[in-house]
DNA sequence: GTTTGATTCAAACGAACGTATGACTGAAGC
DNA sequence: GCTTCAGTCATACGTTCGTTTGAATCAAAC
């Protein structure tokens, strides 16, 4: 096996590390450690270290996002309504599939995509592509199919629920370091566990005014 | 009235610039100007500047925890078995009502809870006390004999959806700085929301192995 | 009037940070 | 053999950081 060029090593380094301490917690200095590379190298390959941020995030998101957006046509090819469990399996799912190797059952990733999307910092939430907000509103049109009498902003609501509860229960785990919880069978404990919660919560009728 | 001190100015300001920039996103002497102090009066009523978020997270969290202490004390007081919405409604409730004056619509305090939670490092979630161990030991008894069946882990589960949800939901709204959603009536309502989303979540029958 | 103790102040400390620079390396192209 | 060029390297620059220091300030106690 040829080993690893220096920028997929930074790659994986700045991974590791931007998802157990943050971005500002992890300096540029630690990340070419990591990946036994020189300093200089993450402004040669990346530019500056918000850049890399914002390739370690694409190469985090984008396979979540293809799973995403391939599941509903799945759905939709089979039937033009689908049901809420299934919207919500096809949406949640990935969240805990599409996790790279190497990863404790997906909960590092997690863990970086929640100390990014909860970073205040303008620089490193900016990564982001028009491909994550069209999955999102392809799905927000089918619960609404599938949801009727929910207004827009509701339905809104309920879809930032969906994302708050994968994502913070994984990051809980993740913080607690707790090998039990890291092991595979809890992780699919947990994503069970996530659908039948997130089916019932987005299946609840219309809160009255 | 009289000007307060600078203990008491330092604290608001902190608890500003946490809540807007995160805990290594704000400088000890961006605090003290914003406070109109001297910049070693941080370290002099603090003694560091880990020690300052510690306080501002006690002063923040402790009203809380009271509150939701009490709601379920209320509940408790009229019978022993409240019903699953009544426990969501106290539980959630505070997190909704118990934020400081001049926070808008208790959005930027709930960021300040998540960057605070949500930040790998460890000296950042070291300012917890047992209280807030009591109070969810004691919420996740009562949900467990209002909901019979569920696993205790499935149960730790769902109680963390309740944290996620309400946390979440808010932090998203603060950071999109959209001043309607601001507003008392928009706050109410993702208050109704979340009530409604979580009571149906928590109620969902036990997942299947 | 003097002492005391708490508080505030300007200034400086050393460390760590992100980034830039210019020399070096080694294989590919001619 | 010479050139080219992507990549790597040690090193340094300027800035910002948290913290510390020791003098100045000031009201209260004596």
């Amino acid at each position: 096996m040829a080993p690893p060029d220096t920028r997929t090593q930074i790659l994986a380094a700045a991974e590791r590390l931007f998802a157990e301490r943050g971005y500002r917690g992890t300096s540029v200095r630690a990340i070419t450690d990591l990946a036994g590379a020189n300093l200089a190298a993450v402004g040669y390959h990346f530019g500056s270290k918000a850049e890399l941020l914002a390739a370690v995030a694409r190469r985090v998101i984008e396979p979540i996002n293809a799973a995403q957006c391939a599941g509903l046509d799945r759905l939709l090819a089979r039937t033009s309504d689908p049901a809420v469990t299934e919207l919500v399996e096809a949406f949640a799912g990935p969240l805990f599939d599409e996790m790279p190797a190497g990863d404790e059952g997906g909960a590092r990733t997690s863990r970086l995509i929640v100390t990014i999307l909860s970073d205040p910092a303008e620089e490193v939430r900016s990564w982001t592509g028009p491909a994550e907000d069209t999955v999102r509103e392809r799905y927000l049109a089918a619960f609404g199919r599938a949801l009727p009498g929910l207004s827009p902003e509701e339905l809104r609501f309920r879809m930032r629920g969906i994302l708050a509860v994968t994502a913070v229960d994984r990051v809980e785990v993740y913080q607690r370091r707790d090998p039990a919880c890291l092991s595979p069978v809890a992780g699919e404990a947990a994503r069970n566990w996530a659908i039948t919660f997130l089916t019932a919560a987005m299946s609840a009728p219309p809160t009255g005014t």
